[in-house]
DNA sequence: ATGCCCAAAAGTGCATGCAATCATGATGCC
DNA sequence: GGCATCATGATTGCATGCACTTTTGGGCAT
């Protein structure tokens, strides 16, 4: 059963404060851009600056954090085709998941997931920071079913990611029909129809991606200076520039 | 074309560690179990423990290296599963990998790929170190050619922990088939038959993985304790454990 | 001799301090 | 008034120092 978080390598502080940055990325609560002074988090965590910085250079390697040098770390801010990239990875590896678990799955394990998705189903109602974070955690729930540290560990750092893709691209998140999807997957799963459950799946991922990343390729928010690209015709000073990047980040 | 190297975000000192220590892995001169304590990198690199200290977080979240906590790190040693399930991930990346490049690549890239191979063939007679090295590089070149920063990011990490099975597992390492497998992927490639190089990438990866793996339960060296697992029938006292333990790391 | 126990040595875990770099508001010039 | 320049505060980059844990080697009892 592995070790059951697989990223809190060194001691447990940095492994804590990455836990819960990642959540409090899931939940949109840090957005993309999101400034995340190694000052303040030492203060909010209990720690000094060397352990934060530890955790940020973490959750950059996992892509989550984009370190410049000198610069104040931020939650990443995907492109559009980075977004892409990652669903097209996504839908692979998951695919392979599902593959390996149909009709392996104990009954214990049919019914974790079931239970999961009965949660997605009472937070419907809720807010969408919810419905995200079950939404991913189902994911993760069933790649950690395939017992492979290393399965387990890509499929979070993707999900995690997508995460951070929806907040940026895509809106109000309509999670009803991913709900549903979740429980036709656990019952192709469970009658041990591979291809059903990988077909499942894609269909299923692919829907997401579309439903944030088709027909919109305006960014929405965030960077102004990535909406404003296209627009940016006439040659402009470095401290006007200077200036509105300022703004868009605060 | 997206940022060379992709995982030296603090300054360099860090990456330049990082790229040393994983060139040296993948040449074996680091062999699984290798130690690798905080002050030794810090003089070799002539930089303090601080930053070796943060180069050994990042190389442990690519699952390269295995922190203990209060203990001296050491490079990695995939257990068998845990090669497996790698090597599987590894065939569905890859497979990815040459469907969206297969006719889609320049004469230019074409041609730095037969190049790379020409290489492997010059290597042949040299050491297996070399050899290794440049069959590595080549799947990593051609991950590269897809433009997508993670699915670069992950062909090159789990090419580097498959070389790490390679040293464990592996023996002579047989590199003349892979050569002409390369060979022949690149020429479907070209031809692009998509499904012909996705064969090929398949049948290529499941050769290297059972020239490694199958037949082969034994791990061959490194860590005496875990080939002695199945014969620990004996309870033994705890200063014997210790003492096994220390003759097997060094 | 053999095995146990304890003290010195080695190594990690973490905080702090200082230099270097970047950010931002004030100042002066046009 | 608008724009470039510069000084000050904010923030990172990195090394060092100290406490704590593990390792190791030697002495003591058996």
């Amino acid at each position: 059963m592995a070790r059951d978080k697989a990223k809190d390598s060194p001691s447990d502080k940095v492994g804590t404060i990455c836990r819960a940055l990642r959540r409090a990325i899931i939940e949109q609560a840090l957005e993309p851009g999101a400034k995340l002074p190694e000052d303040a988090l030492g203060e909010r965590f209990g720690v000094s600056r060397t352990i934060a910085r530890h955790a940020l250079g973490q959750l950059a390697a996992e892509g989550l954090v984009e370190l410049r040098r000198n610069r104040i770390a931020v939650v990443a801010t995907p492109s559009w085709q980075e977004a892409r990239d990652t669903f097209d990875i996504r839908i692979e590896l998951e695919r392979l998941v599902v593959r390996q678990l149909a009709g392996r799955l104990s009954k214990a394990q049919l019914a974790t997931l079931r239970a999961q998705v009965d949660q997605e189903e009472v937070a419907r109602g809720g807010s969408d920071a919810v419905s995200i974070r079950l939404a991913t955690e189902f994911h993760i729930l069933l790649a950690s079913m395939t017992e492979s540290a290393i399965m387990i560990r890509y499929i979070s750092e993707i999900a995690y990611r997508c995460c951070l893709t929806l907040s940026l691209f895509s809106r109000p998140h309509s999670s009803e029909c991913a709900i549903n999807e979740h429980r036709l997957l656990i019952d192709a799963l469970e009658s041990g129809d591979a291809e059903k459950a990988m077909s499942l799946m894609h269909h299923h991922l692919d829907s997401v991606a579309e439903r944030a990343l088709v027909a919109q390729a305006k960014p929405r928010g965030r960077d102004i200076m990535d909406i404003l690209a296209p627009y940016a015709d006439a040659p402009v000073t470095r401290s006007a520039v200077r200036k509105r990047r300022l703004d868009a980040a605060e």
